[in-house]
DNA sequence: TGTATATTGTCCGTTCAACGGACAAACCGA
DNA sequence: TCGGTTTGTCCGTTGAACGGACAATATACA
């Protein structure tokens, strides 16, 4: 068949769910014994046994000698360390873009910067329907042509600006060579802040149909990330597209730093709302 | 039967290891698809789609629409967040001080400061012969009359300090009054660092009997934990003690010490010597 | 000293969930 | 068009996970 799994109610592996929901329980009270294992999670004491047992065989877990009780080690940090900052930010933009896409019809992404150019990280063509080209998740965007490089450059940190154009000056990139024309950036990152948002140069498309036009996401007043829109440029002006799609850009690169913001603050902990259960299901 | 467990061989439960390793799996490499973690680990194809939909269902995996590869959500932070700092320098502790109470045979513990005192986080209390009271596990200490607070004020940076000091003044504990004599600091201060080493006071005891003298767990420069030990006063002085047993005493702390600096320095992933396999075991 | 309650640890027969072989479908380059 | 590669699902078999039951220990209290 090969069906694109049609998001079918799983169930899971139960022994393996029921790990995690152990792992998760020591993580909320660290240093737990077997039995507030039981009650914190309503597993059977057996089963904790034998869920400790694997965990401690892969050196996650630790037995404190002195009192009986179960610890994490640091070993556990290899279970999360993979995960990096910027997956971060398009973690949490992936349902704002979801619903992004259905409001604009034109494809949007999310793209983050990383060794001296922008990433698409994140991209809702494919649900969009007027995308010509489809995958574009981990191309590689200029930072001085792309509507996506110039708009976070134009609302980066000053200092992380200077660093990104000096690195820019030794790159073999072609693209990157106009980082020794200041008067020529000056003006980019002035029209763009004129404006609110970035345009693309003629001199980078990834489709020589499309352009595109983005707006910084701004975490605690600076750019993090950019979002960009392509549209097809015969169907519109960019003034078209902004005058019709604009605030609905700049309300989902909104809530995308809010929820970041939100996240920063909390403990690292508890982020209430919750899908991942405590106990376990009946 | 009720026997202490006495390291068996444990096999573990079998699902769920493999998902561990699957997620170790993710975590060394952001983004794969399934044939790439059938690859990497060695678990067949079918394993890995029930293993991601597990983890799928609790959140700490999705996959990337556009480009059907699978990644870890912000969520996997929860499998490790409950891992605190302080835990980290007792938890590389054990096995230290496992080897220690074996050359001295009198009980040492490893304590760190939380909340204006000192606690007691690992002890070899239970595996030395000459212990009185058991378990000391979770014990605070008063910061000016325990050797182990002695030892760390002596040694930790002086800004701490002083904020300690500050603090403990309006504290409502009685052994914290004395925050309030700076002569009285100073001596012990000065007394400490001339030894290299802290002895407790009179007024403060966990047991009558006994008496301690502590060392201070110096990480790059400064103190982040004591190493107490703990002696029957009437079998020797701290002055007979410290000559038979601070070498040793001191070897393990820098032993301590230099176990985290290398755990600091590295990027927090890939620590090399490694307990837990990447691939299943035949 | 005996009785009651709480907790920890292990055994073992049953059963159901995990297992992987097999097949189908889609994609890709030649 | 045809092989090779990758993705996804089905399904019969089996052994691993399950939890009831029991043993042992600790503490409290009469």
């Amino acid at each position: 068949m090969a069906e694109k799994s049609s998001e079918k109610r799983a169930s899971g592996m139960r022994s393996a769910e029921r790990l995690l929901i152990v792992l998760r329980a020591l993580n909320l009270r660290n240093g737990a014994t077997v039995l507030e294992l039981n009650r914190d999670t309503g597993i059977s004491r057996q089963a904790i046994y034998r869920i400790l047992d694997t965990l401690r065989n892969f050196g996650y877990v630790r037995r404190q000698e002195a009192t009986d009780r179960f610890h994490l080690t640091h070993m556990v940090r290899r279970l999360s360390s993979g995960f990096k900052d910027e997956e971060w930010i398009a973690d949490i933009a992936v349902p704002i873009l979801g619903r992004l896409v259905q409001e604009v019809v034109w494809p949007t992404e999310l793209s983050t910067f990383s060794d001296n150019a922008m990433y698409i990280r994140e991209s809702t063509r494919g649900r969009s329907p007027f995308t010509i080209d489809r995958v574009a998740v981990g191309q590689r965007l200029p930072m001085l042509q792309s509507a996506s490089g110039r708009a976070y450059l134009s609302y980066c940190p000053d200092p992380e600006r200077e660093a990104i154009i000096e690195n820019l000056k030794s790159s073999d990139d072609d693209f990157d060579q106009v980082a020794h024309k200041p008067d020529y950036i000056e003006r980019i990152l002035a029209a763009t802040r004129s404006r609110g948002w970035a345009v693309g140069d003629d001199s980078f498309r990834l489709h020589p149909k499309t352009e595109t036009l983005a707006v910084p996401v701004l975490v605690n007043g600076y750019a993090r990330a950019s979002l960009p829109l392509t549209y097809i440029a015969s169907a519109a002006t960019a003034e078209q597209i902004a005058e019709r799609h604009m605030d609905q850009l700049q309300a989902a690169a909104k809530e995308i730093a809010d929820r970041m913001e939100e996240m920063q603050a909390r403990a690292d902990d508890d982020d209430g709302d919750d899908l991942i259960p405590i106990r376990e299901a009946s």
